[in-house]
DNA sequence: TTATTCTTGACTAATTTGGTCGGGAATACT
DNA sequence: AGTATTCCCGACCAAATTAGTCAAGAATAA
């Protein structure tokens, strides 16, 4: 799956947002100053969000954005998805020039790339912004 | 987790060497052809393998590649480090200009990448080559 | 000695990434 | 009405990464 900074600023983002309280409306240059992020790159990262239903806005004075849906309804999965190009990532679209195009012997790794998809989905589907927000996330130990 | 095409492309290179039999040694131009890959690339991929003492090597004729383990002792997880920099992937390095640098509110979002990485971690080491060869692997359900 | 096969390192074209920049359009306040 | 504020949008761009190529070399077998 595809995880690029993008996704993560979006995350960061949107938990910052959620972290403000239900319902806040709150302003993108006050999410980037508190967590050093560029404006422009916000207002591209909230385009998206806003096309895909997450956040509604508000423009002008005491303008913002605000959650469409409570923290606990929104999962990363979502966020991810609503930022990120394409989530299907084995390289095995037809006519693709990796993978299997059909030419090689038949595609012995098509279901693994699938299947670690689903993996990666399920864990991103389970983890809410209100996990994130309370730093709740199911972790095997404290790792550094 | 990094996971670009050549770490498919190493999963699916290792993965047919495995598929020749235990114990085989196979050249690269015949892994190449088989599957339909760039020898010159299969080379440097190779070399990344050697070095992690995952396959041994000989030259001239009648040359090629072994395995050193047998398929079911070899985690996917250890083919894709091999061949990818770093497995550590939220970019929250000290002194990284994104992420949590310190001067931002703390990174809410650091334990949740380190989370999902533990996760794809665990996913990659619990499948051996010997599963993905007979193309056992643990799916939820035929998807496409 | 020659053909074969791995070994190494330098180089590169194309794509992706992570932004910047400039101009709008809606809204609220005076 | 006018102005400041804030979201909105598209074009553009520099740097990094990707997925290789290419050329030369060293070991080995016949």
């Amino acid at each position: 799956m595809k995880l690029s900074a993008k996704g993560r600023i979006a995350v960061t983002a949107v938990a910052d947002l959620a972290a403000q309280g239900e319902g806040a409306r709150v302003r993108l240059a006050d999410i980037a100053e508190r967590q050093g992020l560029s404006l422009s790159f916000l207002e591209q990262v909230f385009a998206d969000l806003r096309r895909m239903g997450l956040v509604d806005s508000k423009r002008g004075p005491a303008g913002g954005y605000t959650l469409r849906r409570p923290a606990e309804a929104i999962a990363l999965s979502e966020i991810i998805a609503a930022v990120e190009e394409d989530i299907r990532a084995h390289g095995c679209k037809p006519g693709a020039t990796l993978g299997c195009t059909g030419r090689t012997a038949r595609c012995l790794t098509h279901p693994l790339w699938g299947a670690l998809e689903d993996h990666i989905g399920d864990f991103l589907s389970s983890v809410t912004l209100q996990h994130v927000v309370d730093g709740d996330l199911p972790v095997r130990e404290a790792a550094e």
